[in-house]
DNA sequence: CTGAAATCATTTGTACACAAAACAAAGAAA
DNA sequence: TTTCTTTGTTTTGTGTACAAATGATTTCAG
């Protein structure tokens, strides 16, 4: 079988950028992952009280929005429904946070921090802060700030 | 309880940049679960045969170090023991991946692409370049370049 | 007011992600 | 060779993450 029309480049169906150069660690989604893994390690070690990236970001958006429907939360923090309750379930089970049935709306949840979980959120702001400034140690200021924003940009 | 010595700023044992200002979403954590999570729906949506991120990563590079060890391709794809463990028990179960016991080393398990696997990652690589094109579809070349360079510097 | 559409919550099922522990096999040091 | 250490794999348990389906409630249009 003689191969001669293998390198007539037909209509790109597909963006072809060196045709068949896939590096899987430079693809962005590659990329994406291995830093959110590395930032994810930081914040376990540090983060004293068991607490994961997670609860911590649903636990800091419910100081700020307090009282909140669970949905509400959930939107908030970027975490799908079924995620939200998970993570409010265990919040709870925790009594970092309470749960109460709106007596307006039957269908939401309200959710407020308890004593102990506006504690908590308080407790570990400094920490929390360390870990975003460990996370981005290898970065200027320049860089960081430029980093926030194509994230933003491509989110 | 008149509080007087609220604004004192003690000695900072912990990095207080303007001291009480968490935003969450300008934390460097929140940008990167933002972005990854807009990668992985990009992904999803355009992937036609229902190949996760993880399982597209562990077809690619093993095309390029097969055969190799189960312990290796996790180490070469950024991915847990037990990820990789799974994430190989799937693909073996579709018949993309075929699993061995290595001749040499009794406790390695020799992965190879099965014929079928090849035609995969053959046939989708197109997609896969796509599927980061997309990601990536509103930053600059320049950003795209810095971008990769700064997850790089804190990974 | 009533039926359709939207919203909130829950449940189920699949798939990462990782810590920790257990075990077998291989390699190195004595 | 015998012991110690390292390496490869598997298993268990917890915690995201999301699609899809279900049911209850509210809202809105007619």
């Amino acid at each position: 079988m003689q191969n001669g029309d293998q390198e007539v480049p037909s209509q790109p169906r597909h963006s072809d950028k060196a045709a068949g150069a896939y590096t899987l660690a430079e693809q962005i989604g590659y990329l994406l992952r291995q830093a959110n893994q590395r930032h994810v390690a930081i914040f376990t070690s540090r983060m004293n009280e068991k607490l994961t990236t997670t609860q911590w970001a649903a636990l800091v958006k419910l100081r700020d929005l307090q009282p909140c429907s669970q949905v509400n939360l959930g939107r908030e923090t970027a975490m799908d429904v079924a995620t939200i309750k998970g993570v409010v379930d265990r919040l709870a089970k925790r009594n970092l946070v309470r749960t109460a049935p709106d007596t307006t709306d039957a269908r939401r949840l309200v959710l407020t921090l308890t004593e102990e979980g506006e504690a908590a959120v308080a407790r570990n702001l400094p920490v929390a802060n360390d870990i975003s400034e460990e996370t981005l140690s290898t970065l200027s200021s320049a860089e960081r700030a430029m980093l926030a924003e194509l994230l933003r940009k491509i989110s």
